[in-house]
DNA sequence: CTAATTTCGAACCATTCCGTACAATAAAGT
DNA sequence: ACTTTATTGTACGGAATGGTTCGAAATTAG
């Protein structure tokens, strides 16, 4: 009975022919930091030969040219910092540890040692000059944006906020203020200032209506 | 007496040899928009050459490679944006009207039609990874900061919002939604979302502390 | 009109870059 | 062992790119 073995225990039913050298999602994460640390116009097919470790020939055979590997490494790395950022904001219990869980969380993944700083989706995929990726980002952000304001209706369910909070305006000021922290990190902002002004942005976007400051005079 | 005439009428004392063909200011205006518009890394020499109207040796010859010009382009371009920012913040009488003013003219400069979306200072450089570049949008960012910190201060000054009003926080808020409203304007978001979001953000930053939200339960 | 000066335009060269072709290699099937 | 299949590494041809050279053109000084 050990003739199917290979295929039954393990799923690594060995395809055919001379076994790959690399690693699929290994090199998709390397060729994320390279666009990541060099911006898409800025790297060359040779530095993702260098950066991922992958042959250049079967680097065209399995990821195809730049745009189409960019718009790969695109789809996953929005995949992972969804899930995180949905993670941050929906576990908390109160709506505030939600917002600056969410907060926090875009600057400390902005600001990560080891990664280039800011945010492939906010900081660097805008500025290429494609319909795809701007088609792209326009979905990612929407999705992310239902969910931050998901998240402020549970707080009006919950009591937490009044019923007449200005939830997608308040939404939509969170999603700026993620981008504007973002960016802030590109310039080189420090974690520490960056982690403090998201706090403060919270705070800040939890603020119930309470008159305008009167326009008198 | 008329052999003075050139130079003490006007200004324009004929150099000596061939005149050149096109006006410097008018070519960094366009170097602008092709740096703006392409994204440091994407332009090329050529690229410059065309959409300059200059030959590719006096490039050269008067504004150096490409590093160099885009640095005199930065320069001039964040000198312009700085005057017209100050101007829309400084103008108004009332404290909203300023604030308001000065992001719309973030919005509106974003947006404009005939340019780039978004911004050359907040979006684009931000992306070059060279040192001066960096350390330039440090310092041009810590001026508009300090000139936004200024006019919450006379604010203050004038009565329209409380002594204990967060300046220095609700300052690098509004900073931030610049560079949120910008971004935003990249990824194609269009004009007048943008503003009345400006507009949205304006009354958020203005608002008093009055009590940060229960953070009961 | 001639000489001197400055800029322009075409062309050029070396380098980088992209995408692919081809033979060598490493495995499985028979 | 021999064939078949799949991947790797070298290496190549053509295109693009950066920066410069050089003669022609345009203008002023004498």
């Amino acid at each position: 009975m050990q003739w199917i073995s290979n295929q039954m225990i393990q799923n690594t039913a060995r395809p055919r022919g001379r076994p790959r050298n690399f690693d699929e999602g290994e090199a998709l994460e390397k060729a994320t930091q390279v666009f990541w640390s060099k911006g898409y116009d800025g790297v060359t097919i040779d530095d993702l030969v260098a950066g991922m470790g992958v042959g250049r020939p079967s680097l065209y055979s399995f990821f195809g040219d730049k745009r189409t590997l960019f718009l790969r490494v695109l789809r996953v790395y929005a995949e992972r910092k969804s899930t995180l950022a949905a993670q941050a904001l929906l576990s908390p219990p109160t709506l505030r540890d939600s917002i600056v869980g969410f907060l926090r969380y875009a600057v400390e993944s902005a600001t990560e040692k080891g990664s280039a700083p800011g945010c492939l989706l906010g900081c660097v995929a805008p500025l290429v000059n494609d319909a795809e990726v701007r088609k792209f980002l326009q979905k990612a952000g929407a999705a992310t944006t239902a969910l931050v304001e998901r998240r402020f209706q549970d707080g009006i369910n919950a009591g937490e906020i009044p019923s007449d909070f200005p939830v997608t305006a308040r939404t939509s000021q969170v999603m700026d203020f993620v981008r504007g922290l973002s960016m802030r990190a590109v310039i080189g902002a420090p974690r520490k200032t960056l982690l403090k002004d998201a706090e403060e942005a919270a705070d800040l976007v939890l603020l119930p209506r309470c008159g305008t400051v009167a326009p008198d005079h």
